[in-house]
Formats: C-alpha cells, structure tokens, sequence
DNA sequence: TCAACCTGCAA
DNA sequence: TATTGCAGGTTGA
C-alpha cells in the first residue's frame, strides 16, 4: 500500500480553531487554550477519517520575505494576531513535540511553501500526500497523488479536494490555479489581481484561453471595461500570479521515508496533556497507540478497603487524630427495597471503611458530630442524617451542624468558578485533582474511590482558593451557610391545601367559562396552550396583525396579546386565561402534590447554581411564589406559619442593589439621596427632570424607578424604551440625563467593565469572582453581555453575600437566644420566618438588627420588618 | 421518554 | 438590545 503522509499548515488550522471555539479554557497558569484545543479536534477527527501512516506540521517562520520583495504591500493591512492565540502557539508546537510529529519552519517562507516542497517530495518517493488547510492557495497542489482536506465550518466537519473536486468547485485545473488566483487577486492579502475580475470570471477566461498568457495574446478577442482592465493591469496580474504560486523547492531536512505516526511515548503525551489540562483529548490521542491514560489512580489511595466491625474503629482512629475523613454516600446501581440501602465509604490515611445502609448512616452521624470530613455536597450528605421530613427522624441536630467541621468540594469549586453546570468528582479530579477519577466497579469500589477522591481534592482546593484570593467567600459565607440551609430544607414550608385546592376550583370554573368564549370568538375549539394553534388563530383565522417572531414563527407572548386586545376581545380573553392557567397549574395544583410526609413543602436551596452568589430554589421554587396580582397574593395567603399559635414573619432589604451601587460607586448624590432618608425614586425623579422634590409627579417617579432598576443590570436606551413604551429618544434623554446627574455612577460602571476585562473576572465585595470570557469576544453582542453581567455581577452578587451573612448570623443568635422560631424561606433579599406569637416583637428586633449591621456601608441598610397570619400579610 | 422551545412567575 | 433563576405546557424526535 502506498505510504499517506499528511501535512498540516498549523498557523491556517490555529486561526480556524481559535475562532471556532469559545475562549473559556486556560492552562493552569491561565493562559488560553481554546486554538489548541481545536487544533486537537481538528487533528482527532482528521486522524480518524484519514489514517495518515505518518504526520507532519508546517509553521510560518518570520516574514514571507519572498513575497514582500515582490509586493510590498503584501498582507501589510492584516491586523496583528490576538496575543490571545500568539501565546497558544508554543504550547501546540510543545503537544505536537510530544506526539512525535516533526514540526517545519523555514525562515522567510509560508506554510504553503512547505506543504508545496513535501508535496513534491512524496510524489518523487511516490507517496501519496493529504494537505491539511484552510487556505484555498493550496488547491493549486491537488495531483493524483496529492489531495488538500479543509474544514467546512465548526472544528470537524471536513471536505478532501482532488483535482477533480478542484475543477468541480472553481472551474479551473489545480494548475490554473495560481492563475485564477492572480487575476482575482485577494483583498485580505492585498493581492491586487484585475480590478472587476472575481472567481466567475476568472475562470471563464481561464476556460478559454488555458493561461494568463494566452488571456493576454487575445486580449484583442476581448472587449469593453474588461479588455481596459486587463490591458492597464497586466503587470499587477503576473506579479499577483507570481506571489499566489507557492514554491516547491524550498531546502530544509525531513526525512520522509522514516516518518511514522503515530510513533510518540504514551508518557511524554501524557505528561504534555496533563501540563495544560488538556485531558479530554487525551485518551483520544493514547488511543491511538493503544495506551490508555494512567490518571491519578496511582496518587489516588482507597485501599485496604476495610468493612464490617474493623470499620467503625478505623475512621474514629483517624478522627480522634484530627484527619480529614474522605465521605461518599452513595445510592446503589441496582434500586433497592430499602431506602437506606446507601454505600458509605470513608476515606482515612489508613485506608477506606466501607458499609451499608443503617450502619453506614450511623457512622456518618458521628463523623458529622465529631469529626472533619471533606464531601462533594455537604448539604445532600447531611441529608441521610438529618431528613428533609420533619416526620422522618434525624440523627443529628441542628446544633449539631452549626458546629461540624465540612469540606464542601462542590462549595470550593463554585467559589473558584461558579459558572461551572454541575460540580461532579469527575471534573474537580480533572480540574484540580491531577486527573481523571479511576473508574471502577461495583457499589463498594465505586464509593471507597470517590470517597478517597474526596479526601484527595481537599488540599488542592485549599490551595487554589488561597491562590485566587476566595477562601473568605468559602469560609466565611457560603460554607457555614450549608447548616442553616439544611436545617431549613428540614423545617419546610407549611401550606394551606383547602384553600389551594378551594381557589384550583374557582381558577378551573374560570377556565372553562373562558375557554368557551375564545372557542366561539375563534369560531372553533383548539388548544388555548399551544402558542402555535393560538397564533393560528389569531393571525390567520382571526387575521390579526403580528408583532413579534420567535424561532417558531409568531410570538403571542403577554405583550403581544396585550396589543392586540385594543382592536379584538380574543386577545383579551387569552390573557386572562393565561394568568388562571399559569397560576393554576404552577402553584394551585403543584404544591400540594410536593408535600411530604409532613404535611409540608420542603423545597432545595441550591448553593452552587447561580454565576453571581445568589441562591437558587427548586422542587418546589418559592422564589418565584406570586405577588403581583390579586389572584397572585391570594397564593401568598396559602403559605401559613409552621404551628398554631405562630405568626408568619418577612424581613426584606430595601432597595439592597441600588445601596450597593451608591456604596460601591461613592457618587456623593446617590450616597447623599440614602442618607436623607427621602422618597430614593421621587429624589432621582427630581435631580434628573430638574425640578423640587415637590412637583415631582407619580408618572416622573416611575420613570425614574424604571431607570434606577436598569441602571443595576445594565439597561440601555432601547431596553428602557421598551420597558416604558416610550420613544427611543426620550429613553437615551433620559439615561443621559440621570449619568449627568450622578456622573460617579458612570465612572463607576466604566472602570467596573474595564477592570473586568483586564481580570478577566468580575468580583464582589466580598471576593466572590465571576469569570467572563464573554469580554473578550469578537461578537459585539457576546461583548455586550459581557459587559452587562460585569457592570451586574458586584451589585447582585453583594446583595448575596450580605444576606448570605446574615443568614448565618440570624441562625446563630436563634440558637444561642434560645428562640423558637424558624427561618423558613431566603427570597434573595427577603428572610421569612415562623414565629409564635410571643416572640414576634424579640425576632423582629433581633432580625432587623443583625440584617441592618451585618456589613458596615457609606449609606444605610434600611429593613423592612412585618408580619401576619400568612405570608400575604406578613408584607 | 426526552430535549428544545415558548411562556411567565420571582428578586 | 436588562441581570439572576425554575417550571409547566407543547411539540417532535
């Protein structure tokens, strides 16, 4: 078989890759791997399809000095290359050095001239040769032994050229290539070619006279503008000529005979790979030799695997000298009849205990009381032990887990990165870990690995967080938090069925009787909740006006409707139902089926899903209960206090984001406008309109409030104008009008993204940092939310970390005051309580106090405190 | 059964 | 072309 060699031009694929994929990974040391990365894939994939005997990579080597000499002003208007991609250079050419893939410079010339000399040099040793780049100058090299592979579009989708295929795309042989390319020219080049002659052209001429040479001897069969522009340009369109034909003799050493891949030491790849953590392309490279990565098994200890009575003995030994025990609870593969029938392994410096069930439950319990333990969600952990039923028993307390001592991983992770989609064992092993978890089988196996991982994961987290500067967001904030939240989780939500179920009943009368009247205003039945048989109607039967698209054709979403109902009752009638729907089968109908054994709702705050410190809240959200209408607040009135004889009490910051802005800020009149203890809306109302206090209207005040909340995310003129139905310029007026009035506002925001950009991160007051790659994206629009989620991200991410605080700090004083009530629900700038009767005024004044001086800022936090019989009134 | 999409609830 | 979330319904694979 006659021997493949493929010759890829690495700076044609490294711009293709650096383009192609997101720049959102980096080395340890933080520089950018996204090119590299795409190269890999490219490489893969290409590797994969083609099965080259052996590989060869071609760089550029200083300036083209040929083609300079030529045409001084060749590719003079490229702009520089992205010190972004620059730096990804050396490590691609450190992992082709690896994989024992010669690397080609030659001073002075192109990878194409390259690619054009081995090309030349296989069909001598009759080789067969595949080029790999996406430079459409190589076409000219496609032979019968020699064939060009470029990618379509994205990383891995590939086309090969023969000659035919040359022929087929262009209209021109591979040898009238250079031409073709001469008399096009090529503007990002600044190859000048023939004025008004493009591709079509080109080779039309081409078809019929062969050459450039036989184009010029019958010029006189030419005529019109292009006979002019062949004519006064014959010298630009063989200079052109000359610089578009790669060379095929350059003088450098290759032996091509000997060359194979892949040919490379498994460990020297490895070692590569896992330098710029690059593991996920890694298995796919030792593959190919068929090695397979030695991870971090060897680092990563889990034996002797100790169970039955020796192992309760093994992890006290290892608590009693102050270890940190490595835990895992996991459930089985096979699903069992009991619900216990957890896997607990815990990972000491003398091995792995490993037991089931009862047993093991019971032995975390003491662990948690006892001991320090390093865990992958401390809160689901905590969870076996400490059910989120009130009417299951708990093997802990909630002193208890006020005072255990937890490692969180998935905690030091978000901390690190928060915009990570799920902290697993597998990516922090791979992140920081030093490689891959080993895999291994069966429930005991499966747990003693991840509770030694565990173990592992604790010092190399410990570290990265000093490094980056988050151990106090960690420590201090969202650690201690995992306690309070999972006793809270544990306490639930009561709720009132009856009038949940009383008020689903009146919702689904309504419903029908709505329902009705669309059906006869439509003239026919259809499904009022599907948005595409609603369009149907209202744009085609009903033949409204539409306003609005979606990816599925025409919007009908609340604004839509709410226009179309000024010239036809359906439109009217929808939104209705859709307000009753909604509310219906979101809350109405969900709750009760959420309670637990209980009786209660016991919803999930989760620590480790949102990108700026929030909490977030499922199964069921009561972060998103209504409020907003009257038939919103009567599902309010369905959320009651725990027992008889307790009230329900809301304590919520007031306007937290905007304080925090006027503090982060320090404009004097924003900081000003807080400590006047004024109307903060009415104020802004009248510092940007110019006018007293006094004239002040309800219309201006909302405006200026419409302004203040887009202020916090960024907003600008046309979001403004949308959210006021306004015109757009009335909307930049009045933005212009209110960064005039508090022009520290906007030197804030601007050294805000500024700074982002060069950190590449966005951070909070309290150290919590937001990583946005988006800042340096091509994609203007991509840029915009960047810019956006960091003007965003100190404001909404330290309004978190202050109630956050004082979350842990409430949670103390109730214990340590001996109080009885229980916090409840956390609505990101809203603590709710439970509380007998008799303690309402003591827990009001304690809440007030510790949220109110829980950080120390230029203008106060102001809290507003109230409560009732549900918490409709408590507001 | 699942994922993508549309829609809409909250701060 | 205003940030952060969760969830229910429909649709189509």
């Amino acid at each position: 078989m006659t021997k493949k060699i493929a010759v890829i031009d690495g700076n044609s694929l490294m711009h293709r890759a650096y383009h192609a994929v997101p720049p959102t990974m980096n080395a340890p040391d933080g520089t950018p791997t996204n090119a590299v990365f795409g190269f890999l894939a490219m490489l893969l994939k290409f590797i994969d399809m083609a099965k080259p005997d052996a590989l060869v990579c071609a760089f550029d080597a200083g300036k083209p000095a040929f083609r300079m000499e030529a045409l001084e002003q060749y590719k003079a208007q490229r702009p520089p290359m992205d010190d972004e991609l620059r730096v990804q250079f050396p490590i691609m050419e450190e992992l082709l050095g690896a994989m024992n893939v010669p690397v080609v410079k030659v001073k002075g010339w192109e990878g194409d001239d390259i690619l054009g000399t081995i090309a030349a040099r296989d069909e001598e040793l009759g080789f067969e040769t595949l080029l790999v780049t996406g430079d459409k100058d190589a076409y000219q090299l496609a032979s019968g032994a020699t064939r060009i592979v470029t990618t379509k579009k994205g990383v891995t989708d590939i086309a090969i050229y023969g000659p035919d295929q040359v022929e087929e795309r262009y209209g021109v042989t591979p040898a009238q290539f250079p031409d073709f390319l001469g008399l096009m020219g090529d503007s990002s080049d600044n190859i000048p070619g023939v004025p008004g002659i493009g591709a079509k052209g080109a080779a039309k001429l081409l078809q019929r006279f062969g050459t450039m040479e036989g184009i010029y001897e019958h010029l006189s069969e030419l005529k019109g503008k292009q006979l002019e522009n062949l004519r006064d340009n014959e010298d630009a369109a063989f200079l052109s000529r000359d610089i578009a034909t790669i060379v095929r003799d350059l003088d450098f050493a290759l032996d091509l005979e000997d060359a194979a891949f892949p040919s490379f030491s498994a460990e020297a790849v490895e070692e590569a790979f896992g330098r710029y953590q690059l593991t996920s392309h890694l298995a796919r490279v030792l593959k190919l030799v068929g090695a397979e990565a030695t991870r971090a098994e060897a680092r990563l200890v889990w034996e002797p695997v100790v169970a039955g009575e020796a192992a309760g003995p093994l992890v006290a030994d290892a608590l009693r000298a102050g270890e940190t025990v490595g835990v895992a609870l996991m459930e089985p593969e096979q699903v069992s009849l009991f619900d216990n029938a957890v896997t607990g392994a815990f990972a000491t410096s003398r091995g792995t205990a490993v037991l089931a069930g009862d047993e093991a439950l019971a032995l975390f319990a003491q662990v948690v009381r006892e001991g320090s333990f390093a865990v992958l969600d401390a809160k689901e952990a905590v969870h076996r032990v400490f059910p989120a039923d009130t009417s299951l028993p708990a093997l802990v307390t909630a002193d208890d887990l006020a005072a255990m001592d937890a490692f969180d991983l998935g905690l030091a992770g978000y901390v690190l990165n928060s915009s990570v989609s799920a902290y697993t064992l597998e990516a922090l092993m791979e992140a920081h870990g030093g490689g891959a978890l080993p895999e291994a089988e069966g429930d005991e196996a499966r747990a003693a690995v991840a509770a030694a991982a565990a173990r592992h994961l604790v010092e190399p987290l410990r570290a990265a967080m000093e490094r980056e500067g988050s151990l106090k967001a960690y420590r201090d904030i969202d650690l201690p938090l995992v306690g309070v939240l999972a006793t809270m989780e544990r306490t639930g939500a009561a709720i009132d069925v009856e009038r949940l179920a009383e008020m689903g009943r009146a919702a689904q009368a309504e419903l029908d009787e709505l329902s009705q009247r669309i059906f006869e205003l439509a003239g026919e039945p259809f499904n009022i909740d599907s948005p595409k048989q609603l369009a149907r109607i209202l744009f085609e039967v009903l033949g409204l006006t539409p306003l609005k698209k979606n990816q599925r054709g025409y919007s009908t979403d609340a604004s839509v409707l709410k226009e179309l109902a000024k010239e036809s009752e359906l439109p009217a009638l929808v939104l209705r139902y859709r307000e009753q729907a909604k509310l219906k089968s979101t809350y109405l109908d969900a709750l009760p089926r959420m309670r637990a054994g209980d009786g209660r709702v016991h919803t999930r705050f989760n620590e480790t899903v949102t990108t700026t410190g929030r909490l977030s809240s499922s199964d069921p959200n009561l972060q998103n209960i209504p409020v907003r209408t009257e038939l919103g607040r009567r599902i309010r009135a369905c959320f009651v206090p725990l027992e008889p004889g307790e009230l329900f009490l809301s304590a919520d910051y007031s306007q937290i984001e905007l304080r925090l802005l006027a503090h982060l800020s320090g404009d004097e009149h924003l900081v000003a406008a807080f400590n006047s203890g004024a109307d903060f809306h009415a104020s802004t109302a009248a510092r940007v309109f110019g006018l007293p206090v006094e004239e002040v209207t309800p219309e201006l005040r909302s405006r200026a409030k419409a302004v203040n909340f887009g202020i916090v995310y960024g907003q600008q003129a046309y979001g403004l104008s949308q959210s006021l139905d306004i015109p757009f310029g009335e909307a930049k007026e009045m933005i212009d009008r209110y960064f005039e009035a508090y022009p520290g506002v906007r030197s804030y925001l601007d050294d805000t993204v500024a700074r982002a950009a060069e950190d590449g991160f966005a951070e909070t007051m309290f150290g919590r940092k937001r990583h946005i790659p988006e800042l340096k994206a091509r994609n203007a629009q991509q840029r915009g939310f960047g810019e956006r989620t960091a003007m965003n991200h100190p404001m909404q991410g330290s309004a978190a970390d202050i109630i956050k605080m004082a979350m842990n700090e409430v949670d103390r004083r109730l214990r340590e005051e001996g109080l009885a009530a229980k916090l409840m629900i956390q609505v990101h700038d809203e603590l709710d309580f439970s509380v007998p009767e008799g303690e309402v005024e003591r827990l009001a004044a304690l809440v007030r106090e510790v949220m109110e001086n829980v950080v120390s800022l230029a203008v106060p936090l102001d809290v507003d405190v109230s409560w009732g019989p549900t918490w409709a009134e408590a507001h």
